[in-house]
DNA sequence: AAAAGAATCCCGGAAAACAGGGGTTTTATC
DNA sequence: GATAAAACCCCTGTTTTCCGGGATTCTTTT
């Protein structure tokens, strides 16, 4: 018997993941939480097989939970349930530890393959994350960049629609500093101009 | 028994919802399609009398989808289900006839109620999206903007980083012309930079 | 057929952002 | 305690965007 766990936010997919799950006689639910910190509690408790984490949890990212899981219990084999199939997402997550990516708009017999998958030592993803992977052409595979808090503020102040001198006076900085940071963001993102750093950003949920 | 279909792309949400549905005597599940087109066609053949549908769908917007089936079928009430609590989405979907907005990370039961109170006539927002239009506070709630083809096409090329010199060259209109488009699209927005254009269009999903 | 809206084009000055160099001081991490 | 990052600061020249007008054609709706 598999025991699964069940991480995600919307009640109504808990249900139908549970539904789906039930309906192999191989895999059994053993818990179902809507946030990274009951997850890590329960955690403590006893440890599941597999987890089918969402990404976008309220409280905390699925790219950081699935590391902290890991790094904690590298036995459990996680499972990236999420609505993208944007490269970078895919790719923190399998590079934070998950074994498997499967798209929100996947068949409910896909998921119960990619259990039994990676059950098997494999690392499955789902038909439409492997066409997202295989159109991204290798070198385009950049990762979610790593911005500093600092960085993060001015990027949320960006997306507001302040200019670089309001952001200035808003933060008590010289609008050199603030322009450093642009600058950093841009090469960060590489992008040339803030525009498509708030548009890459938006898309990476970093907003 | 009150005649239910289900319009949404995610075959596990789909399964969560007939689940939860199933669940209460009076509610029958009479259909189940993941985009606009397949409704369209089933409505032809008869109509249900709630319409739970899902704001994001492969084929045309959510917003569009209930303008066309409250045009056609006005008798047919539609419940919006959306993952967003953005004001505008709201109001957009309300003012193509929506009767009800439920977030999908509503809880089981509150879509049931909120089936029965349409049925009685009323408008249902659940919780978390009344709270949004509370903190939403009047003057803020401006619906989403109209846009035209052509500035949606430059909206694009602008959230890709092109320069406007750039968007003129490839699209052989006059860097000027670019220009007048920019602008409107900020007059629209009712913004005064790109950057907070593109950051808009990208939450409406309109990119 | 008239009106409205979309799409195209035009100008010039002011205000930002970008590019690309320089540097110091905190704050983590090893 | 050393080293590396982060966060901070500064400069100048160039490019791009923003803002304020105004105008013509084409298409769609009434």
């Amino acid at each position: 018997m598999i025991k699964v766990v069940v991480v995600e936010d919307h009640p109504i997919m808990v249900e139908g993941l549970k539904n789906i799950l039930r309906s192999d006689a191989g895999i059994e639910v053993s818990g179902a939480y809507g946030d990274g910190k009951s997850v890590l509690q329960a955690l403590e408790k006893g440890q599941p097989d597999v987890m089918l984490m969402d990404v976008n949890l309220p409280d905390i990212s699925g790219v950081n939970l699935c590391g902290e899981v890991k790094k904690k219990y590298e036995d459990v084999r996680i499972i990236a349930l999420s609505t993208h199939d944007e490269q970078p997402v895919i790719h923190s997550m399998l590079q934070n530890g998950a074994s498997g990516y499967v798209q929100k708009n996947a068949l409910g017999n896909e998921i119960i393959h990619a259990i039994y998958a990676i059950m098997d030592g494999e690392e499955y993803l789902c038909s439409s994350t492997k066409e997202a992977l295989k159109n991204a052409d290798m070198e385009l595979l950049k990762a979610i960049p790593r911005i500093t808090r600092r960085e993060k503020e001015i990027l949320q102040l960006i997306g507001k629609g302040l200019t670089t001198m309001q952001i200035a006076d808003q933060l008590f900085i010289s609008t050199h500093t603030v322009e450093s940071h642009r600058k950093n963001l841009m090469e960060k993102f590489g992008v040339n101009n803030t525009t498509s750093v708030v548009k890459l950003a938006s898309e990476y949920k970093l907003l």
